[in-house]
DNA sequence: TCGATGGTTCGAGTTGATTCGAACCGTACA
DNA sequence: TGTACGGTTCGAATCAACTCGAACCATCGA
């Protein structure tokens, strides 16, 4: 049962959280790993780190706003909230790829 | 006389450093406070931090190349480096400035 | 039903960032 | 000169974030 986590809406989005959540270099090595679209499982995305550290960054992420979650089995799907950071920050996401 | 501080050239920008910048709230400020293009004294704009805290996140948003200070005198003007961040990571700024 | 699996939560330990005072440096001005 | 001022640097203290193991929960497959 494909069930969906709670998250922020996109007009919620808060730029100084989103920074926060970009300013580690894990997560921005998430976020460039999902850059192309795929929606992809979690332990695939950070396979060396212990289950406990991966969540917390799963929440950071998740919190404020950067991906979505869904359930699916026991396995979480990720994915960027590309169009929602692209509607609130355009460009942002960008030059975190690209740059 | 004028003198320059040591800062990283355009092309040597790393959006990494520039999102860990951001990513405190002191300096989230900071880069609000010299958005409109204004170029300010240092105690102006922190008025209420002592020098030598204030001092530390001066260095963490020039090394990153968020802003650029040039001394004056016994002082220090600070301005935000719009162009350079502009022509590196497009939509950055104003992301950061009308989130 | 039972064991294995994917994630979360909790608490504790560790690391890193932030903060501050004191000493210091260079400049301006009397 | 000498003194006041704006910032930097240093060291130590504090605080927040990251990390991990253990316990836990829900789901899947046998």
């Amino acid at each position: 049962m494909a069930e969906e986590l709670r998250l922020p809406a996109r007009e919620a989005l808060r730029i100084d959280e989103v920074l926060i959540a970009l300013g580690h270099p894990v997560r921005l090595r998430v976020v460039r790993t999902l850059a192309d679209g795929r929606e992809m499982a979690c332990r695939d995305i950070l396979p060396d780190m212990t289950k406990s550290s991966a969540s917390h960054h799963w929440k950071v992420l998740r919190e404020s706003g950067v991906i979505h979650q869904r359930r699916e089995g026991r396995c979480l799907r990720t994915t960027l909230r590309r169009d929602d950071l692209d509607a609130r920050f355009p460009g942002l996401l960008d030059a975190v790829v690209n740059g």
